[in-house]
DNA sequence: TTCATTTCTTGATTTCAATCAAGTGCATTG
DNA sequence: CAATGCACTTGATTGAAATCAAGAAATGAA
């Protein structure tokens, strides 16, 4: 759980003694590709930390699936307005790829939010995080236009065009994949 | 300071000693209706609490205004980015109403975090729920359409149909002033 | 390798909301 | 009380992306 530790001590120092603790918190777990790690309907009572592999998060409306997540090696995934507010979830979570991952349940985190200070610190750092993407999100679904949001992906995400069907990163910049494909088409020739 | 305190009451319990420490922190501050609070470009270290009034956050983009977020009684507001990351804020606060608020430092506040677990715990409560908020907001701005979305206003948001000038709400939802208007005369014939 | 299935591309058409453009009503103010 | 501006409405037009529809290419299984 080498990542793991570099990721913790990344966003505030983890003192030997609280890293064996919050270790012992979490499980191996793996997923297979195309595997649904969370499907509508559930209630997700944990997270996961991915070692290795992509998750993708989605919605399905009307037949369609639409994309809001990706998650990589390094990061936490969830399906967090579930496991947030208890509720049943509305999105799927799926690996994109194989998936090598850390579990820790709710209960498990709450309870070392209780007894640590530093728990709870990680806790807020890491929400802080993802509550950057979301907003940075709203604002280009708001402002930027779809070839906009497409030359976004272009130039910031090479690695995501690489490693993510074409499909799904339609769908994440609101999208079809026809016009996906036309931009790409229209891209090349410049 | 009452509805502040009871504010955090609800999150998780304060104790009365907690609460003098939390309080010292915070000093009044009202805003003009129209005042603009944060300014693009702006560095904003501090998070208000609102005990009056509504904000208005926007981003301005080729001279139009572009609203992502409304803050009403009882809650915190902030450029979030900027105070996150410290990086120069990229939207605007404005008050709608006239706004009474009591101001907190980014310097307090992380004082308060480092010396109590409380801080922490209110903190990570707090940007978990404004999480969840724009999480919801990302799905609607996907997978509903501008008629959906204005409906949904109707349906959940009847309050700030009163309160909130339309072209706000409009750009809110992410659709023309002039579409605004006419979904809503078209409401009114059903 | 071949066959089947899925993914991606390309073309034709449609549609919904944006834009452009006037006009109406309302409030503020001198 | 005009008169100026501002918010909202309504109409005409445009345009960008969705949809519909076939093919082509890639993937993967037998």
């Amino acid at each position: 759980m080498e990542s793991l530790k570099q990721f913790f001590d990344q966003q505030t120092p983890v003192p030997p003694e609280a890293w064996e603790l919050i270790r012992s918190k979490f499980t191996e777990w793996d997923y297979e590709a195309n595997e649904n790690i969370v499907k509508e309907g559930q209630i997700v009572n944990y997270q996961i930390f991915i070692a290795q592999g992509i998750t993708r998060t989605f919605y399905l409306k009307d037949g369609k699936e639409i994309t809001v997540e990706f998650s990589f090696e390094n990061s936490f995934a969830s399906a967090y307005p579930s496991f947030f507010t208890g509720n049943v979830s509305r999105c799927y979570m799926a690996a994109l790829e194989p998936v090598k991952a850390y579990k820790i349940s709710k209960e498990s985190l709450y309870e070392l939010y209780d007894n640590h200070k530093l728990g709870e610190r990680l806790g807020r750092i890491i929400v802080e995080k993802k509550f950057l993407i979301k907003e940075d999100r709203e604002a280009t679904l708001l402002l930027d236009s779809p070839k906009e949001r497409f030359m976004w992906l272009q130039e910031y995400h090479k690695d995501w065009i690489q490693r993510i069907p074409q499909q799904y990163l339609a769908s994440y910049i609101g999208i079809s994949p026809e016009t996906y494909s036309r931009y790409k088409a229209s891209a090349l020739h410049q």
